[in-house]
DNA sequence: ATAATTTGTAGTATTATAACTACATATATT
DNA sequence: AATATATGTAGTTATAATACTACAAATTAT
């Protein structure tokens, strides 16, 4: 029967999984660990057929590692169980190769609900996340792994700007442009990486590398 | 036989710790709710003797309603469960009433020891922050180890949502202040931290683990 | 016990930012 | 080559944030 490895670096969310894998699906072994080294070690000597992640591990970010462990193990099965927002990583985790983004609040129904169908080799999504999708598809958005890459130069340049900290009339003062214009680029990186404030442009930059 | 109520946005967790309340600790009826609301509704209801609650719920803080609460049930036995930073919110808790502090990072072991001592009666702090406190107590010179702790209750509450990104308009209307004070609090906050900008805060929230 | 400081709260006036619009040029797409 | 889209740039107007000031209540220090 095939294994069921969950990282998660709190314990409470550990027992909390594996307390309603085993009395939901009974015929899976369940182990668990809490960092990435030891998730890589895991999968190496054992060869689970399903991985429940989370995002931040006491060791470093599961997204990094992601694209090496799916390019390894492509007979793996991945969940991802975040607190992050869905909007800004799910799209994301999907396109480097999970099978499922699953949110931490998530009520209990929806935590069995894809549970289910990822153990039966589905993918899952929440409808929510779903419809952004489509709707995505539909407004034909590029599908860009890193999603810095879609900034334009003048747009690179007031990022780094804003990353330093910087307000807009400083930036439109260095820059020597009217903070009008600066504004306009603040809102076209804010839109291209559908977030809606510096904080969340912060903890982007620091997730994809950008500097 | 005393009930317990568990207080957290996190099905998971609820279902965590119910598993393993109900595993270590057979005699206590455990019931769960998600929301500040739902908890002073259950207290008001049903008069258990203790609480496991999380700090941020989906509905508000739980610091806040702490004070309220004791006040209300002073047999009430609290325990604060919570991803936040100890250093920084340990003290302040114990001051407002809580029995004891734990740490969601804890292990398995550190928590059954913690829901031990707690539904004996006694208090429960990690062995860390015990030393933290007493060294706090011997040299009366203020810890310079983590700038977030000089901040003031309120500091820390707009800290929060301005960590979360929020604007001070959309925090002032969730408080119910005036966006002046919330400016006067935010100030204050880059005052004590030495900082000038939402970037910083979130540089040194990272680097401090304030959350 | 008294003085000094911190904390919680807002007011007024000034300045900055956002929303929306516009438009020429550059770049892709068909 | 013709058309669509992206990019670099600001204007006007509305809204939000900041600076500065103030003050009572709580807390801490002397």
């Amino acid at each position: 029967m095939k294994k069921i490895l969950i990282s998660d670096d709190h314990s409470i969310i550990r027992r909390g999984l594996k307390y309603l894998i085993t009395t939901h699906f009974t015929d899976y072994p369940v182990d668990e660990v809490h960092s990435i080294a030891d998730t890589l070690n895991y999968l190496k000597k054992n060869k689970p057929g399903f991985a429940v992640f989370d995002l931040q591990l006491s060791d470093g970010n599961m997204i990094e590692s992601l694209p090496n462990i799916t390019a390894l193990y492509p007979q793996l099965d991945i969940l991802i169980y975040s607190m992050s927002n869905e909007d800004i990583y799910g799209k994301r985790l999907l396109q480097i190769g999970a099978k499922g983004f699953l949110s931490k609040t998530a009520d209990e129904e929806e935590v069995v609900r894809a549970l289910q169908l990822f153990l039966s080799g589905q993918n899952y999504i929440s409808t929510r996340l779903n419809n952004l999708l489509i709707n995505d598809l539909r407004n034909k958005t590029k599908n860009t792994q890193n999603p810095f890459i879609s900034l334009s130069n003048r747009e690179v340049e007031i990022t780094h700007h804003l990353l330093a900290g910087k307000a807009v009339k400083e930036i439109s003062d260095q820059m020597r442009l009217h903070a009008n214009t600066v504004v306009t680029y603040k809102n076209r990186v804010f839109d291209k990486l559908s977030i809606t404030n510096l904080v969340e442009l912060s903890n982007m930059a620091k997730l994809y590398s950008f500097a």
